[in-house]
DNA sequence: TATTGTTATACTCTATAACTATA
DNA sequence: TATAGTTATAGAGTATAACAATA
């Protein structure tokens, strides 16, 4: 999950690799999706990491700061349903990226236990700037894929993994 | 990541979904595969702990135990290569496979800095079922899926992950 | 000098449980 | 009683660096 995955791995962390001598079976493996699955995250948050400037950001916090920007006044619960993180979890997350001055906790009048989040003036202008480079990280990862194919890829996860109906996004 | 993910999530353990009153705006989330990765992956993280008995057991150390069934006297350093797994995190793998008696390293007698990784009787004995479950459990998340589809998925993942080329298999 | 494996340390992500305050 | 949020704590995974033994 990695979920997340390492701590700090911009640079390619890992020793130099040996000599592969002879090529290793590797018997059932290929034939089990979550084998690839865990490859691509890896492969994934390597990219990630090194595409992104602003090294406090993770593609969880990335998550936050999008849903807030797009659903302002979002509620730490909806985010932890939404991207299935749990809420305690959640609150640190949104600790640090407020303490970042991105985004601010607004308690609400109506119901004084929930706490909306929105984007500051600052929050905005980052998350424009990570925008453009996770796109860019995404078409670097995915450049040898069509379209077609890529929204092949994407609409295949989808189905193993459960989660509400998408609205159609064009 | 993650790599792996949770620790110990054997039962759905976050908190009971709240009321969702309305459909939240999610952006540009599900146009990026890092985010239907990140789903695809927790979700076979959770029915990975609650479908394998041994709750000792992750995906990672499956892998290590499966390779070292198929190539017996494997290397460590192979294994990190093969499993993108630092060696020094793969120490620690290998000393809990071996703390619970499943595999022995051997010192080569050639290269003794080498130290190769067999199976002992118990860990094939328990490798066996934590295949069958594993393949049932891999059955259960992709049956949505046809095997034609499964295939392709499989494909589409392979092209985004840097990996040698895999011999062809049945 | 380079490689294999190891130890020690630290950080991130996440889970769990207990708690506060509100409803 | 239930919900939103918080705090505290712990565990797994991984990275980093330094090291020993061997080549």
């Amino acid at each position: 999950m990695p979920d997340d995955l390492p701590a700090a791995a911009s640079r390619r962390a890992r020793t130099k690799t040996p000599k592969r001598s002879e090529p290793i079976d590797l018997d059932i493996l290929p034939s089990l999706l979550g084998y690839h699955i865990r490859h691509a995250q890896i492969a994934l948050w390597r990219d990630f990491v090194s595409s992104v400037g602003e090294p406090a950001i993770r593609s969880g916090m990335f998550s936050i700061l999008v849903l807030s920007e797009a659903n302002p006044g979002i509620v730490q619960t909806q985010l932890s349903q939404e991207l299935d993180i749990d809420k305690a979890s959640m609150v640190q997350l949104i600790d640090r990226l407020e303490a970042l001055g991105w985004v601010q906790r607004r308690r609400s009048s109506e119901d004084r236990r929930r706490q909306g989040i929105h984007l500051t003036a600052e929050g905005r202008k980052r998350l424009k700037t990570l925008k453009r480079e996770i796109v860019e990280h995404e078409r670097k990862l995915t450049k040898q894929l069509s379209r077609t194919e890529l929204a092949e890829l994407i609409s295949l996860l989808e189905r193993i993994y459960p989660h509400e109906p998408r609205r159609a996004r064009t």
